[in-house]
DNA sequence: TCTTGATCGTCAATGATCATGACTAGATGG
DNA sequence: CCATCTAGTCATGATCATTGACGATCAAGA
């Protein structure tokens, strides 16, 4: 058998992570564009997939998303001029700004998670509710132990580096 | 509870995808370069990830990793100047250029399949032989279930979309 | 055979995204 | 008061993806 048959009929891990995410992101996206957010860039996930209601500051968003503190800034920019998100001074810190999700972006927030949510239902409706649990909690811990052996290394970096389902680019036309 | 937390403490299957694939591909790229391939990007593994040992068409690489035409063109230059494929005519379509791994690339190949299915064992031992085989099961329902919903409405791109676990990007030192 | 349309790989130009270092303002601890 | 650290921004170069076009080739039908 071809190599490239066996990544299609008996996919590794990789291919799975790989192809699930991508389609996930998607559906996602395409949702929340027939639900008034059309807008809206994978990209910008890694704001708005980690941002609380109360607000939270930019560093942090770069270190829950694994960007860099630039690229939260531009993407506050946008997401300010799109009406998503306002900036506001940090009570407890006049360096710091607080972004805090405006109507529209509380909006996109509970959209972005209810989508999610449904398609998981899609999912488990399909398989069984019991297997459905069975694949969710040893995914966590997979990905729990795959977390474990690749930040244990470094001591000097202390960015999560967590990842946002929004941020994978989208497929091309072939 | 923050939405944060939330988001850490009970990922849903965006954050668990997004998160395992993106250690998953750290530990590979890691390993890869210990073991003597250490100039290869994440990016090459949309040529090296669906080659056959025997020659792929650029045009079916672009399927089936998603990408465009011109950025496996590309790729392939690099992967060429690095000297793990080369390029040969196509002896049935003379427009054609099979891209066929050299020696090293197979190495690579090999080596890249052999550190998925280590990392695969280990997880498979930590949750249970059992267990791990259920969630691999259900994985496999769960990307046919979302790549069906995403791929249906469109009739007039042939492209299949795939994915393959080293295209996404590392993360930054925030 | 000749024509029409499609496909294969490539070139060129542009846009989108990311990485890096430096900088100002403010905080923190002695 | 002073040295040091942190938060956010600016500027710039690098990397990567997208799009349209092109010559060469193939395939199917008149």
């Amino acid at each position: 058998m071809r190599r490239s048959e066996r990544k299609t009929t008996d996919p590794d891990l990789g291919v799975l992570t790989s192809t699930t995410l991508f389609a996930l992101q998607k559906e996602l996206f395409r949702t929340l564009a027939e639900q008034g957010h059309p807008e809206l860039r994978p990209r910008h996930g890694a704001v708005l997939d980690y941002l609380d209601e109360d607000g939270t500051r930019a560093t942090e968003l770069a270190a829950l998303s694994g960007r860099h503190k630039q690229v939260i800034g531009t993407l506050v920019d946008e997401l300010v001029d799109l009406g998503y998100v306002e900036r506001r001074p940090d009570p407890t810190d006049r360096r710091a700004k607080l972004v805090v999700p405006t109507a529209r972006g509380r909006d996109q927030m509970a959209r972005s998670d209810a989508i999610v949510a449904a398609i998981e239902r899609r999912c488990a409706d399909r398989v069984g509710e019991d297997d459905y649990a069975v694949f969710r909690r040893v995914f966590r811990a997979v990905a729990a132990t795959l977390a474990a052996t690749t930040s244990e290394p470094v001591a000097s970096s202390p960015a999560r580096r967590s990842a946002s389902p929004t941020r994978m680019p989208s497929g091309p036309r072939t």
